[in-house]
DNA sequence: TACCAGGTAAAAA
DNA sequence: TTTTTACATGGT
């Protein structure tokens, strides 16, 4: 029940950025966001998430400039905040818009690379963000396995709104994402109704089962180095294959070493960067981002927002990309082996 | 109306 | 062991 008229509380901060950061730039994924559960707007990013046990709206804005970043941050809750809770917040601040990444040694990198070069200097002070959660990161991947992202994001608001905790703060009624205890506890036919599969919504609530009995720990990835190690533990999971564990790793563990050679959008956007005649092979792939060197996520980042920006428009949507690459391979590649030397 | 869309597991061959 | 199939929704 979402109360209406309780006492909100303001707690504003800033937080530093490591140059160059455009957080203009970098916040415009998420401008065709839901508004009730993450959007940017006239310069705001807005998303409510739990801070300990907490929930509080962030509202961050840019303070700084590309050279000398920083953010303001104003956070809404309806309790008080300790200043460990404030920590925190900070903490979660810096983390989801990978303000420690230094972006220098990416552009260094693909100085020789006739494509991202350019992009390099148009895309300045881009850096990609991060899911709140882990957990967030690898749901969505899990949704969003072989349909259109349009129909998927459909999916994730009506789950969005139907398991996440609404809270209203000054008359507008905002969600979080819904918590592992909660999808756990989800009946199949409740996450039907959002429009998943049988199949998705079993996967779905397995693995929030699994994080909410504490048999899954997706904090630890965290630390881990090895991405192919995180890979395989998360592919042992039913439902995750290698592109949903390379996608959670790059939308929320922050390792941008990892590239979802599989993900047919991205393979799309390279082959029209690249000028290919044919969608590129998730072989083909690799190789090209190989580079990129450790920062081939990256890489991919920005050949997907400088399609999505070029439109004027958020991300989700790659109808700029198709419309300018072959649908399909030219002719028929029937017997496309894999060769492995 | 079909067909494709940032896949995956399970059945069938 | 490799290949085929079912699955869900939203656009074109």
């Amino acid at each position: 029940m979402p109360t209406s008229t309780k006492k909100t509380f303001t707690r504003r901060f800033n937080v530093k950025a490591v140059p160059p950061f455009d957080f203009d730039l970098s916040a415009r994924i998420f401008s065709r966001g839901d508004p009730q559960f993450r959007a940017y707007e006239d310069g705001r990013f807005r998303q409510l998430i739990k801070i300990g046990r907490k929930p509080g709206l962030f509202v961050i804005r840019s303070t700084g400039s590309v050279e000398e970043p920083e953010l303001r941050v104003e956070l809404k809750t309806v309790e008080e905040l300790s200043p460990s809770d404030v920590r925190k917040a900070r903490a979660m601040v810096n983390s989801m818009f990978n303000l420690d990444m230094d972006l220098k040694p990416f552009y260094k990198a693909v100085k020789g690379d006739p494509v991202l070069s350019g992009l390099a200097r148009k895309m300045y002070g881009l850096k990609s963000p991060t899911t709140p959660t882990v957990f967030e990161a690898l749901v969505d991947s899990i949704i969003e396995q072989q349909i259109s992202l349009i129909a998927a994001h459909a999916m994730q608001s009506r789950m969005i709104k139907e398991f996440g905790d609404p809270l209203t703060i000054e008359g507008t009624t905002y969600y979080m994402f819904p918590t592992p205890e909660k999808l756990s506890a989800a009946r199949i036919e409740e996450l039907k109704s959002c429009g998943l599969s049988t199949r998705k919504a079993e996967y779905i609530k397995d693995v929030a089962m699994l994080v909410a009995s504490g048999s899954l720990d997706l904090d630890k990835f965290e630390g881990y180095d090895d991405i192919e190690a995180i890979r395989e533990e998360l592919s042992s999971i039913r439902g995750i294959g290698r592109w949903t564990a390379e996608m959670t790793m790059i939308r929320g563990l922050h390792k941008m070493d990892s590239i979802p050679a599989d993900d047919i959008g991205l393979q799309a956007k390279i082959s029209y960067f690249y000028g290919r005649e044919h969608r590129v092979s998730s072989d083909e792939l690799r190789e090209i981002a190989e580079r990129w060197g450790k920062y081939r996520g990256l890489g991919g980042y920005y050949l997907i927002m400088t399609l999505d920006l070029e439109r004027g428009e958020g991300v989700g949507d790659d109808r700029a990309a198709r419309a300018r690459t072959p649908k399909k391979p030219a002719a028929r590649p029937p017997r496309e082996r894999i060769i492995m030397d």
